[in-house]
DNA sequence: CAACTGATTCCGTATTACGGAATCCGGTAG
DNA sequence: CTACCGGATTCCGTAATACGGAATCAGTTG
């Protein structure tokens, strides 16, 4: 039922405002033919723009630009926008080729942030989806994932606000060094799975989205341990999985081809 | 008869663009608190958005954010329109306060290019403005001002593209060195005066707009040259220039601390 | 000065956006 | 499991409004 009914007004004032983007100047004869909206129409959302401040007119001739109050309406993106964007269309053809449900996290101040999540689109639909929820670094697959693949400086840093932890030393992770050494073979292997201690009905395989040394996000594959061990979901999934991966940084650097 | 009639979809739709770049993620309720539109007239205009791309749903509670798109209405956004905007209100105190009409040009491929006039609320409406028209360096007020104040190394750029010319020869600026001479004096006295051989009915009287050692663009102050001299033109309005170029200054700072 | 190109305004009409009220949905408490 | 509740969503009759063809105006050119 999400039929859509745009606006129309608005759909026209925002093509109006993109081609005033694309040349320093336009004359209203330019606009008419840039867009192929009749002159009064034009002359009226022109007008619009104008009153909003968004635009201004330098003369008759020389006809209209943008002013520096257009800002106001990108400032607020931020390049998590941006991987998220470049990375929806990717992760729902995984799960549309695979069934299963992929979510995109990032860690920010030491916890994991949950970016975006096919689950809806999954028959396998499992757990809600909490957008913005955070989990701790070590525990989760995707935590794992950036501490192992990120810069070592940052790695460092990370681990220690994380060490003094009753729960890590259960899993036999009580020292830096066991810590590292165990990133380190999930480095070896590409891939890393939820940390637990026997119960969990829900296992993540997580692996990074990096761009040369940096890590944008990690992916994640959820699913039942009863379906499939780890293993066997690595065999199964860690190609397509890294080949998602990449076709997301391969979009995010288009993007900035353009931009 | 300017009298405006904005298009009022476009402008609530524009305001609703603006509160989704003002948090990370918006919720309708907390778009409605915002923005004082009523839910299902948010519902359209945010379905609207999305629509064209600006914006797209995270989930029903986390409610919507912008996506990368909407880059492209601003991304036409140059450095030179701000200076402008931030111009425009200073210059048409300052005629309006001196009845003189100013003009702003800036120096672009060694060649004075002119941004803005406010020719069109001076009394004395002598010349058109030619918005966007181009003139030599060294013949204008506006060129010499520039040359004058900016990079030494620049200055050296552009005299060596200007030098083989008969006409400059004809008022005394052979080599490198007479120009330097003559670009020198102009920094001392802090105002560039149009070189003229004789009968020029027109003068400008221009002075650089200065961030520190960047030399912005040039504020010029055109005169007939007989109602007075450039020395008297430099008595009466040099500091209301240099103040106007403080201005303009100040509001470009002032711009960049809120975006 | 005439002719033309392009910007601007007018205004009757049909369309469209509007938003109060009803409904739906998902989360929560009992 | 059910009842409840707050917010999201949809409906739909109405009034207002955006529309754009045609007329007018302004600036430029030959």
């Amino acid at each position: 039922m999400t039929a859509e009914n745009p606006v129309e007004p608005v759909i026209r004032a925002l093509q109006v405002l993109e081609a005033l983007n694309r040349k320093p100047a336009s004359s209203l004869g330019e606009m008419h033919a840039v867009t192929g909206l009749p002159k009064p129409t034009l002359v009226r959302l022109l007008g619009t723009l104008i009153a909003a401040g968004y635009a201004t007119r330098i003369s008759s001739q020389a006809g209209y630009r943008i002013t520096g109050h257009v800002l106001a309406l990108s400032s607020g993106l931020r390049f998590i926008d941006r991987i998220v964007d470049a990375a929806v269309p990717a992760m729902s053809e995984f799960t549309r080729d695979h069934a299963w449900p992929l979510a995109l996290a990032k860690v920010r101040d030491g916890v994991v942030a949950l970016l975006h999540s096919t689950g809806s689109q999954s028959p396998f639909s499992f757990e809600r989806v909490g957008y913005n929820m955070t989990y701790q670094l070590m525990y989760t697959a995707m935590g794992q994932a950036h501490l192992a693949f990120c810069d070592g400086e940052e790695r460092k840093r990370l681990i220690r606000d994380l060490l003094p932890d009753p729960k890590l030393e259960l899993l036999g992770l009580r020292t830096v060094q066991s810590i590292d050494a165990h990133l380190a073979a999930v480095r070896r292997r590409g891939y890393a799975v939820t940390l637990t201690s026997r119960n969990l009905k829900l296992l993540g395989l997580a692996i990074p989205v990096r761009q040369g040394r940096q890590v944008h996000a990690c992916l994640v594959l959820r699913f039942p341990r009863s379906v499939m061990t780890p293993e066997q979901a690595a065999e199964r999934y860690l190609e397509p999985l890294n080949a998602t991966a990449r076709a997301i940084v391969k979009t995010l650097v288009a993007q900035d081809r353009v931009t």
